[in-house]
DNA sequence: CGTAATGTTGATTTGTATCAACGAGTGTGG
DNA sequence: CCACACTCGTTGATACAAATCAACATTACG
């Protein structure tokens, strides 16, 4: 069932080890996390964690994706975050869980006991430091999602939407965005929809346009095909470059 | 000229010590601080830096508001962020701004020399807690912000607005919300605008509207009146008991 | 094979943007 | 002192992008 399974207890093996809040962590302050870690699976679906839950564990995420999403009473929802492997699930210092998480496919978990994690990070700057670190991304990930909620066309929702993935898998792979690209899209027509502040009908309707134009093919629904990354980046709105600067 | 001057030069009466990125220092940190800090002051309406500009130093609102927005090539241009007294602002590590940042009201900054910062952290763990803290409650700030330019209609969100602004103000006011209040709305038309993924002309109906129904008043353009504060939270279209769990 | 989940497409409605005019307040210079 | 320009805000008429309502297609699955 579980294609993404996870099967190394092992850190040196880890697919996120330099990567993930551990990142920096020496030896010795590995074996300290060893013994407050557990892995955790969820099939593509599961809730892991509801608004309001009581979370004892803080995790990295080892494979898979999961969702972070607000839920307004009448049912509207918003995802707020989505967690690729290496980043980071939950917040030192708090007990009770302010968004809802989805394992949105198959996903691992490393999870470390909340308490203990607290203290070693009080006694290990080299965590905080990293945490700190991947905040701050986080932060910049959710100021660029911003401007695309609050500013672009649905069009462009969609094309920064795929972009933001495939550069992603790119990084990941380490593989280039130039020429033709293929990726697998982790997300229902619907999660899309919770992403973008869109209906899904809306999603599905851009999706067929760039496709009909020739900026994107699929394979079956979840495989997407870029021929010019540049073309999509166009159709992003933003200024070609991406405007990166670290 | 300016009415929020702050000619203190000592940590011991700052407004936000204890709220700011210093807030955990002790004596002997605060001197290391006093050494590599500065202040600078803006008038409203002026800039700060601009997106790309080299960025030297990282800094503490001490008073007034600043902005960070994120303008695409066309004009269109979203908020990021809104900088309250005690926020920090600036990456450490990050040489160049990826954001414009604007004085919104009459300004006072607390700056460190970036260089000295950074060095200065990576000995005291205080600040890197601090500031872990505070970005992670920003973060926290940045995905509320994104339900409501993702799922909220225009008058839900400029109630969200009006809420959020006037918590903000009860709490460094330590006065309660339940009675009527009042608060200085320190954003024209266009920065709500540009802060909620609206027109102006569409946040001015909606606060006409919100003002014939009774819920808000206006004293002038800039002062609003909450008679029934639950009365506007019903507005937000979030739930009554404002969602907190820390 | 039937049923449920997921995705696509069409017709219509609607909330907000856009275009446009105007009002109130403020500062400036003749 | 008043005319003028300029900024900021309000309000109205109209256009349009995306939501909504609805039907149907495709795929997965017991």
């Amino acid at each position: 069932m579980s294609d993404t399974s996870f099967d190394h207890k092992d850190c040196g093996t880890c697919p996120i080890r330099h990567r993930a809040v551990c990142a920096r962590c020496d030896t010795d302050e590995l074996a300290e996390l060893d013994v407050i870690k557990y892995y955790r699976s969820y099939e593509a679906g599961q809730p892991i964690i509801w608004s309001g839950d009581r979370m004892d564990f803080v995790a990295s995420v080892v494979t898979g994706v999961a969702s972070l999403s607000q839920a307004m009473e009448d049912g509207r929802t918003q995802m707020v975050g989505l967690l690729l492997p290496s980043d980071f699930l939950g917040r030192p210092g708090r007990e009770f869980a302010p968004y809802d998480v989805v394992a949105v496919s198959n996903l691992t978990l490393c999870c470390f006991r909340r308490k203990p994690f607290e203290q070693l990070m009080g006694r290990t700057p080299h965590i905080g430091a990293r945490l700190l670190e991947m905040t701050l991304d986080e932060l910049d990930a959710a100021r660029e999602w911003m401007l695309i909620l609050g500013r672009k066309t649905a069009r462009e929702k969609i094309a920064s939407l795929l972009a933001i993935i495939a550069q992603r898998e790119a990084s990941l792979a380490h593989s280039s965005t130039s020429d033709g690209m293929v990726f697998e899209l982790p997300l229902t027509r619907e999660a899309m929809a919770d992403y973008l502040g869109l209906t899904l009908e809306t999603v599905s309707r851009q999706i067929s346009a760039l496709k009909r134009e020739g900026i994107v093919s699929l394979e079956g629904k979840r495989r997407i095909l870029v021929p010019d990354f540049d073309r999509l980046m166009i159709e992003t709105g933003d200024d070609a470059d991406g405007g990166l600067m670290i």
